[in-house]
DNA sequence: AGAGAATATTTACACCGTCAATATTCCGGG
DNA sequence: CCCGGAATATTGACGGTGTAAATATTCTCT
């Protein structure tokens, strides 16, 4: 998040520009044909530039070219855009994770790489992460981000239960699930402290030079070598 | 956060009826003798009963029973008024903490207390804890925030240095700073996990009447024995 | 072709944070 | 004591926000 104030954004004012998008709109037309994927699109523009207090109903719609009110035949209310716009950035969480992971490799491998994904992804998009785990402005009861963010869990409780050579049904035991709250509860804390500044003062105190990824291994292996 | 929507609260409309604080305002004075900290509790009261998105710069006066712009004497913006409660939540926090702990316990034992703190207070003050770590919200740059934020850090990070039987000094070495890291993470994660309602899922797979505290002890417990 | 559904605009309202102007009270130096 | 500046509180205004209702335009299906 730049600490933009109120950049102008592009509007429909001279009746020419257009933002670009992935469908473009076609021009002097009453109807914007995918209004949804555009309003999803600026409104992840608005959160990388703005930050999430920029993010309103109305600056999405600025953002798209339409009037204030559009957004609401597709999302219903601001809850609605952001749910739906953290149902697509769990997508993408998942792909990330599932990016290092190889099939042949060992649990324990596969677990590391789902736990680096983890973090890389959070840190390449700290306001998205943090908007998909900010359930107060969130709607859970989304049938889309449910099940997005159901199928991320599902994810790294899988790796942990592939780690115990145990399939992991839908039932599970006390110490499994404790196994999966650690290895869960260990990287979101990471990522959490790191991305609201928590660990700065911690880092100051190391050795010059060392920086997150340093640390991150540090706390990886630490783990590792007891776990 | 209870689920109210628009409940009036007490004005000063009929001119007699007065929110009860510790040092009541004195009736019928233009100057309130005590706003800053009637303002730090009328926002708390505001943050238990209508969740952070309800706690507002004018919600907080009218719940002081002061007019709108009378909060920018004492805390500037909204940014200092969530910046100093946070700061007074910081400091009961690290109170909480310290209760659980006695000088004559092993430091295994101190740290376990100081984690079971650290869960008591954000399940017993959920929404004050998620805003002190709301960092988009705050202005770390407050001395009181900054300060009573850094001493809860120091307190856990002194509790894992005593493990280790090693004074900790202002400067770290990466295996310290990693353990601390370990436990600050993993604490800090089960928490946020748990308020945002992600752990709820998993509960729901456990073994009928297991509960959170059961899960805690059992996360508790799967790190003590590798630790 | 036309009717009804879907989509987009316009207008309106209440609430919000913040600023500027003003009013009231407090307090310390003459 | 008193009086003038500093501190505190009020009032009013402005632009921004979410949301609802009424209206306008287009799409789709029979």
């Amino acid at each position: 998040m730049k600490t933009a104030k109120t950049t102008t954004r592009a509007g429909r004012a001279d009746g020419q520009l257009r933002p670009k998008s992935a469908a473009p709109r076609r021009p002097d037309r009453y109807h914007h044909g995918s209004l949804r994927e555009a309003l999803l699109q600026a409104a992840e523009r608005i959160l990388e530039q703005d930050g999430i207090n920029g993010l309103t109903l109305r600056a999405a719609a600025r953002e798209a070219g339409v009037s204030h009110a559009a957004p609401k035949n597709h999302f219903g209310d601001i809850a609605g855009l952001l749910s739906e716009l953290a149902a697509v950035g769990f997508e993408r969480f998942a792909a990330t994770m599932r990016m290092g992971v190889r099939d042949e490799d060992p649990p324990d491998r596969r677990l590391a790489a789902i736990g680096r994904g983890y973090v890389a992804f959070a840190r390449a998009h700290p306001d998205l992460f943090l908007l998909m785990f900010r359930s107060e402005r969130l709607d859970m009861s989304r049938p889309a981000l449910r099940a997005a963010a159901d199928a991320s869990a599902r994810m790294l409780s899988d790796a942990v239960g592939a780690r115990r050579s145990e399939a992991v049904e839908t039932a599970l035991t006390l110490p499994q699930a404790a196994e999966i709250v650690v290895a869960w509860s260990l990287v979101h804390g990471f990522v959490m402290l790191l991305l609201d500044g928590r660990l700065k003062p911690l880092l100051a105190r190391l050795p010059p030079g060392t920086d997150t990824d340093a640390l991150l291994a540090a706390v990886f292996g630490a783990v590792r070598r007891r776990g």
